[in-house]
DNA sequence: CGAATAGTGTCTCTCAGACAATATTGC
DNA sequence: GCAATATTGTCTGAGAGACACTATTCG
């Protein structure tokens, strides 16, 4: 996360520069209006999901779009997106992650004005029904490959594009696969959060060997083991480990 | 580079929501200005080092900070960066590898409004003396070493700490160091890349054997071989290949 | 026992790190 | 020849991909 700290100003303000911000008249620059729009990413039953929203409200009111909305006058970027995204979703912050996914501005990409959309990335396990929020007529969860080329508002499907990209890029050499599930795991829960987000099968035993080879990436639960979903030994758990890269990465397939 | 293309609204707006929007006010949302601030990073003479400016206007006038300005009411972000690199410190763009490395927005990083920076990271070879723009009393190449903590102007330490992390982890799985350097090269001259980057010597036969064994990274000039520097033998001239990744990745000494 | 999933072991090939040895130039 | 740099080659250990095999559970 980015800039999370209040007051950025560390100079004392000379005299002469208290005196010409005391005459600044900010209607001289370009007005923009700046919105946070999350990128809400999970895997439910093998399938990699982004959460979408069919609006309630001009512009491209009924057309799905990504949650988000204006930025408060006098609140942090960061912050902006995690309240559209426990008001708009229903998902708490502290159960998933969140980073930033960068700035989109094109001139003309909200009928409106001129608007700059800070875009947000955001690992979440399979929740809950999300709850629509204000503005919103409702939410729901689309598969990834579903939403082709020209389906969203505004610049959406080029946000999401690029949400999806670092995504499958983030898994190779982060360990943040562990953000797509629960508390503690299965190995092959976790190989399948992978699987679903690249769409490429992976051998389950060397998936094992790399997983739990690698220091701090997966801390073994004390609790001996869950149930079989259809049969089978019962795996052990696990939980996200202390690792904040995966080193060596974990290599996609089908890449040259 | 993200979002280049002008019109985003694809969708032609029904009647009920044209005529919603001749009746809207831009008033109604908050007001922001948005600046493109650029990180221009060069290795000159072995050292890593990026372009800062003198301000010669308000806020922070006299201080050191990164090049960039405000973006124009119609002008594309990406447009708005390019912009102020050419204008502000002549570095022409297609000299130089250019992308966008996040929004910065925290209340207060600026004192005349609520200001968001779009920050944009470019790569360039070393140049010749880059001339001041207007609003700056003057240009000059700092090592990244001697940027301190409180160094510049609004927030542009974390910008510029960003940037540098940004540039350090991208030479390992890209081939964007060719970027710091002319358009033909040795080997050695692109391992001084490397090494001023990641402040530590690699061993000269081993990455010799890497950047020329990974397909596409390098091309071979057909031209012999150029001067020695202080003697020896002299060196194989490269261009830049097609390739757009490297994998494996280069691995950064001194890391887990 | 058979089916199904979990986990271990083995083999091979690629590749990084260490470093010897050779090639080519200026002085 | 000597110094300096470029380039090739060799050895070793880590690790990825392929896949046989063992372990544990359910019915």
């Amino acid at each position: 996360m980015t800039s999370t700290r209040r007051p950025q100003v560390r100079r004392v303000l000379p005299d002469d520069e208290a005196s010409w911000l005391a005459a600044y008249d900010p209607a001289q620059f370009p007005p923009f209006a700046v919105t946070a729009d999350v990128v809400l990413l999970t895997v439910r039953d093998g399938v990699f999901s982004v959460l979408l929203v069919e609006r309630g409200t001009h512009p491209f009111r009924g057309a799905l779009s990504l949650p988000g909305g204006f930025v408060h006058a006098d609140e942090d970027l960061d912050s902006a997106a995690v309240r559209k995204l426990e008001r708009e979703t229903g998902v708490r912050r502290d159960a998933a992650h969140v980073e930033q996914l960068g700035a989109f501005g094109a001139p003309g990409r909200d009928p409106r004005m001129r608007v700059v959309c800070v875009a947000y990335l955001v690992f979440a396990p399979d929740l809950e029904a999300p709850q629509p929020g204000k503005g919103t007529r409702s939410v729901r969860w689309v598969a990834v490959e579903q939403v082709d080329a020209p389906a969203l508002a505004f610049d959406h499907d080029e946000v999401l594009a690029a949400g999806v990209e670092r995504a499958r890029a983030k898994l190779e050499y982060s360990p943040l696969a562990t953000a797509f599930v629960g508390e503690v795991f299965t190995v092959a829960e976790l190989r399948g959060v992978y699987e679903a987000v690249w769409g490429h099968p992976l051998d389950p035993r060397n998936f094992h060997r790399k997983v739990t080879g690698t220091p701090d990436f997966l801390v073994p639960v004390g609790r001996p083991a869950p149930v079989g979903p259809e049969g089978g030994r019962p795996a052990a758990l696990f939980r996200r480990g202390p690792a904040t890269s995966l080193r060596p990465a974990m290599l996609r397939p089908g890449r040259a």
